[in-house]
DNA sequence: TGGGCGATTGTCT
DNA sequence: GACAATCGCCCAA
């Protein structure tokens, strides 16, 4: 079942519920491993303070500003990789962060992966942890979702999706936060992180 | 069990 | 030169 890639065109939080429960495959020399998406976030282009794209375009974020369907990666921290689901017509920058997600395959390569002393619900619960376990890499940045090597089924939904606020965003109207997370309710593989605990430097 | 802080480098101002 | 869509360790309670 080909990547419907129509379905990703409207903008990312409207995408977004849809996402949760689709499953994510990620084929590699040493096997495949796929998962679950339980938890991710939108971020929409240049209305979103909280957005890579809220400055314009740049050499990192050009995939977001490309057609739907695509992984938009990034480096952070240092140390963490990211993924994101371009979503939106091309030059909207809307896009979902991968934040969590259930292994249902591969499961044995994903622990390899990752610190095998972790419990299984921990190996892609947080965005980081989520590319380690899926073997998604920097290099993977504008891989299409319908055709590479990492691919996306959308799934048929959920039977209930949970939302909350992305704490000190505002939205297009002015100081109003909107819910642009979501997750499945319950499971255990969501990341229960505080909200963006803001963090002090000497 | 939970909060706080350091690590580490690409990217933009 | 500052800081980032984070993670995991260390320490206190």
């Amino acid at each position: 079942m080909p990547l419907d890639r129509s379905l990703l065109l409207p903008p990312s939080f409207e995408v977004a519920p849809l996402l949760l429960g689709s499953i994510l495959t990620v084929d590699s020399p040493e096997g495949t491993v796929a998962l679950r998406i339980t938890e991710v976030e939108a971020y929409h282009g240049s209305d979103d303070p909280g957005s890579h794209a809220y400055r314009g375009k740049t050499n990192r974020n050009a995939v977001m500003f490309g057609e739907p369907g695509h992984v938009y990666t990034y480096f952070t921290y240092g140390m963490h990789t990211c993924a994101n689901v371009v979503c939106g017509p091309e030059g909207q920058a809307s896009g979902c962060l991968l934040r969590a997600g259930e292994i249902i395959e591969g499961l044995e390569l994903a622990r390899s992966r990752r610190d095998t002393s972790r419990s299984d619900a921990d190996l892609a619960r947080g965005p980081a942890r989520l590319t380690v376990a899926a073997g998604i890499t920097l290099a993977d940045g504008g891989a299409d979702l319908a055709t590479s090597r990492i691919r996306l089924e959308l799934g048929g939904g959920v039977p209930e999706v949970a939302t909350g606020p992305r704490t000190g965003v505002s939205g297009p109207g002015g100081t109003e936060q909107f819910p642009w997370r979501f997750w499945i309710p319950g499971d255990p593989t969501v990341s229960p992180y505080k909200a963006h605990a803001p963090k002090r430097r000497s």
